[in-house]
DNA sequence: TCTTAGAACTTGCATTATGCAAGCACTCAT
DNA sequence: ATGAGTGCTTGCATAATGCAAGTTCTAAGA
């Protein structure tokens, strides 16, 4: 992905990220990749919140593009894919975990185990 | 902001951050009340990214109705307001810190001064 | 070899969100 | 009373999303 001022609003960082994961959906794809161990189109279409998939098939090509993920023929199964985090889309290890502390700690309803705590925790008292 | 399942796709954290911020305009307009002190509607339409008028109104409505924002009439001039983060939307500082650490990393292009991350690694040191 | 099944999309179409320009309401100073 | 400044609303064209159905490709079984 190049840069211009047809597909750039500006350099700000925090634009930058929301050119890339700005959307109700491209992170959800990450989550499962990242912390799920999905790796196929079809383990992504199972997530709870029912991705159709149209959005699944344009968010995956973006990722792509974006340098986020790879895909490659499985191994296993010629007629499957394997998508996986590139080491650019895992470097968005942090901004996961601050997301998720930051839900947990202002979302009653949060699935967040309270052992998230205790690791994410330590990180600052190493 | 109560969260049920016509509104919320599921309890997952990373989804809660999405249901408030996960669009492309929604985090501009925290970062600008967070880092650019911006507290007024005429100032945040200012932005490099050319927010449209009535994008920033629903924003600022979304952003009251889900605690993120206090929206109060400015001492000063009685017909203006003034927007202010509250502690829940303050609290999302980490969340921003990192994101821009990892435009920073991967964004040759980013505005980010490099001074940023010398104060952004010397929490780890600390 | 023909068929069936599974996986990964693609397409059509209705609904919703976004982007742009213009207009309106309310306050304050003159 | 009037004009400027601030904070929105409204109308409408374009783009994104959501849902259901269909298509292609691969591999395995009869």
């Amino acid at each position: 992905m190049t840069r211009d001022s047809s597909t750039c609003r500006s350099n700000c960082p925090i634009n930058f990220v929301l050119e890339t994961f700005g959307d109700k959906w491209t992170l959800l794809i990450v989550r499962d990749l990242m912390f799920k161990g999905k790796q196929t189109y079809g383990e992504l279409l199972q997530s709870a919140e029912r991705i159709s998939t149209n959005i699944l098939a344009d968010r995956l090509k973006r990722l792509e593009e974006h340098g986020i993920i790879t895909k490659s023929v499985a191994q296993k199964n010629g007629s499957s894919f394997n998508y996986a985090l590139t080491s650019k889309g895992a470097d968005f290890l942090p901004v996961m975990l601050e997301i998720t502390a930051w839900s947990a700690r202002h979302d009653a309803m949060t699935n967040t185990p309270a052992s998230f705590f205790e690791m994410f925790n330590s990180k600052w008292k190493a």
